[in-house]
DNA sequence: ATTGACCTTTACGGAAACGTCAAGTAGGCC
DNA sequence: GGCCTACTTGACGTTTCCGTAAAGGTCAAT
């Protein structure tokens, strides 16, 4: 164990997952991630890089960045104080229910398409 | 038939869908709802109605405007050129598959903040 | 020693999707 | 006719999420 601990620059970081450094500063600035320095260079660990897979992932699903910081610093607080619990499980219930009702639309919309496209595909068996 | 074609005004829109006269307009800006005039009066026909419910419904799973505009048109242009609606059926192929991955995204975010809410209410156990 | 690749901070720029006045008009009611 | 309310068209402001120079520091290779 104590598995030699590994890390990523800024560029690395980037290519893997397809985002661009000025992101990852954006990132950081706004306490997303934090990112230990070796003078003024950025150090990835793979805690960061978990960390930013759940940024990316957040923001395909939608959610702002204030959404995103706001539940993983819910994740780090997670052992909190009995109140702050409730608040932490609070918050995350709302965020899973809008994304549930999201999940309905994206189910209608995808519906609605594909019977589109059935049509006009339809229409091309004619001539 | 000839069902008494009824009229609604922009603040009935906004009213019913839950959204400001301002959006509306901006919508009518950008091409994405064209109601027909009395003087310069808005006047929004059911036919608007369904083109703003898929507006907003477009909007909640996360298409731009642009997105949105372009799927709304290539519903009135259905019945174009064999050529015309090949293009159709790709651009919506590639909407469906977007929003595919979109609810793959959807299901592992809430199910990891389920699983988390889980982890955090268990703690509330002790005590 | 110089080049090149990769890193840094600071700062202005810009699209998207409206919000927010401002100033004016049109129609209905008493 | 006067008032109220809802409507109109600008036009500038705001937030989010970065892009894009500008102006350099660092380190390895040539």
């Amino acid at each position: 164990m104590d598995a030699e601990r590994r890390f990523y620059s800024i560029g690395e970081m980037g290519d893997e997952f397809g985002v661009t450094a000025r992101a990852l500063r954006f990132y950081e600035d706004e306490e997303l991630i934090s990112p230990e320095r070796r003078g003024t260079t950025r150090l990835y660990t793979d805690r960061d890089r978990v960390r930013l897979a759940w940024i990316l992932r957040g923001k395909r699903v939608g959610l702002s960045l204030a959404d995103i910081k706001e539940l993983l610093d819910l994740y780090d607080i997670g052992d909190g104080r009995r109140t702050q619990r409730l608040k932490t499980v609070e918050r995350c219930q709302e965020q899973v229910d809008k994304l549930k009702r999201q999940r309905i639309d994206i189910d209608a919309t995808i519906k609605e398409l594909e019977s589109f496209i059935g049509l006009v595909k339809s229409l091309d068996q004619e001539t």
